[in-house]
RNA sequence: GGCGCGGUGGCAGAGUGGUUAUGCAGCGGACUGCAACUCCGUGUACGCCGGUUCGAUUCCGACCCGCGCCUCCA
């Protein structure tokens, strides 16, 4: 691996870790596949999320201008079905969702991207390349209205996914149709049932299909070339492998230079799947969990790697990142600190990949640090570092809250905070009276009740457990 | 069947051709009235079999096992 400062990041396409060299430098823009917005976002969803957050903050970081786009997919089968099942108009239904998706993202410290391109405000640029892709030879429109992608005229594709396209015409499990020429064939545009949602068309009335959105929306918002383009690991096929078709053959240019993909999350061992029944949706996990815990579970881990969601891991995330909090208690953090070691440290595993993982040990030795410091009364120094752990955790998007803030949060045990500084202090009479049953009676109580208190020399702090 | 990814100590999870992260849990010690927090100490783990090498968990090959995609899915 280098030594220097550039940023290595592995690409789909090259199957391994390549130098980033930007278009324009200095500059990066990357587009990301967002949400179908028909049901509240999963914790697969989240993990996309918080993969690219860290990205760009990293790049951002790093000082890279970083233009970050990514889509709303807000027409498509599926909305048109669950509007339809709950008898509402389907953009009553993605505006619920889309606020809803922005909440999530919001609890989960998840930065906005730069643009949010919506399908339906791209119609006239998705129609315009796929009147592009008919006159160049690479689609045709079928006799029901329907356009599709001639996929073997374009040559290179399954270079993303590696895929043969003879092993994929062979597959039985291709929808085999018969207006397509090739079972391998998508559809550009689908000509509307009577009564759907439907925009006019050069052949007919009908709804742009799912791939060609994103490929109008990333060329017009970030130019026919641009650095990164990223999603989810089962969006390489066919959705990623259907842009690049579609955007170098209307284009005739070469599209992205950088194919980012994170890993998948699983539930208990099991593949997460709305088939299962065992998906999470963030809000339900935001139910149980810190948002800064499920976020710190899910950057603990490299983003490419898969995960596991279960109590345990969820559990080990907040005792983890608990002990980082409890470095910065009662610490007032220096106002400006310059680049440290530990800086340089975070840099280096931060540019081989992303390497969150690897950061995190940072994370704790700058924590372990400050406890020493502390211990052995360097207060200024353990300052410093504070600033230095705050600072680097803000680019994996984690501790910014005071600390007392986040380890008193919760509240469902029905104490207020005065009640419990009433206890407190109750306590801390008591144990001057050496009344040690007393005061270790008021402990007690208030553990039954989650909260738990802290000793030291400068008196006791309470937090939730 | 095709393509791809991976198997690291009790668990989570990085990484490296030789000095064997980090965290959680456990154990011992310090601190404390006792705890909690914190600190110190403690665990020679790298699926299996060959090969290359002075030396492999790290490189190469075979094997076993797990996972993902190939169908709407982040």
């Amino acid at each position: 691996m280098s030594t220097d400062n550039a940023i290595q990041l592995y690409s789909t396409l090259s199957q391994k870790k390549e130098a980033l060299r930007t278009i324009e430098p200095g500059k990066v823009r990357m587009y990301v596949c967002g949400m179908t917005v028909y049901d509240y976002c999963h914790l697969g969803h989240a993990r996309v999320l918080v993969a690219f957050d860290v990205i760009t903050r990293y790049l951002r970081h790093r000082g890279y201008d970083v233009t970050y786009v990514r889509n709303i997919t807000d027409i498509d089968d599926k909305i048109l079905r669950r509007a339809d099942e709950n008898g509402e108009a389907f953009d009553a239904l993605t505006d619920r969702m889309i606020d809803a998706m922005h909440e999530d993202e919001r609890a989960l410290g998840v930065l906005a991207p730069d643009d949010e391109p919506r399908a339906t405000a791209y119609i006239g640029q998705i129609l315009e390349m796929i009147q592009t892709l008919i006159d160049k030879g690479y689609a045709y429109a079928a006799d029901n209205g329907d356009v599709y992608y001639a996929v073997q005229k374009f040559e290179t594709y399954g270079k993303l996914s590696k895929k043969k396209l003879e092993d994929l015409i062979a597959g039985a499990r291709v929808d085999v149709s018969e207006v397509k020429r090739s079972p391998a064939d998508f559809a550009l545009w689908k000509a509307a049932k009577s009564g759907e949602v439907s925009w006019s068309s050069p052949w007919g009335e009908g709804r742009p299909g799912w791939h060609i959105e994103c490929s109008a929306m990333s060329t017009c918002c970030l130019g026919n070339t641009f650095d990164i383009h990223g999603g989810g690991p089962d969006l390489m096929f066919p959705h990623h492998e259907n842009e690049i078709a579609q955007s170098e053959a209307a284009t005739g240019k070469h599209f992205v230079n950088y194919w980012m993909h994170a890993g998948a999350v699983r539930v208990n061992k099991e593949k997460m799947s709305k088939s299962l029944g065992n998906f999470f949706t963030i809000r339900e996990i935001l139910d149980k969990y810190p948002a800064e815990v499920v976020r710190y579970f899910l950057v603990s881990s490299h983003y490419r790697s898969q995960v596991d969601y279960s109590e345990d891991n969820l559990a080990e995330a907040s005792n983890t990142l608990a002990r980082l909090y409890q470095s910065l208690r009662g610490v007032v953090p220096a106002e400006t600190v310059g680049e440290t070691e530990f800086d340089r440290r975070f840099a280096e595993v931060m540019s081989d990949d992303f390497n969150t993982a690897g950061a995190n040990t940072v994370l704790h030795a700058v924590a372990s640090e400050i406890n020493r410091l502390r211990r052995d009364g360097d207060d200024a120094e353990a300052a410093s570092l504070a600033t230095v752990l705050i600072r680097l955790g803000g680019v994996l998007g984690l501790l910014q809250q005071d600390p007392e803030v986040y380890f008193q949060a919760g509240g469902k045990d029905g104490l207020s905070p005065e009640e419990i500084e009433q206890q407190i202090e109750a306590r801390a009479q008591a144990r001057r009276d050496r009344d040690f049953a007393g005061a270790d009676r008021i402990r007690d109580e208030l553990a039954e009740k989650g909260v738990i208190l802290d000793d030291s020399r400068e008196g006791t702090t309470w937090r939730r457990a």
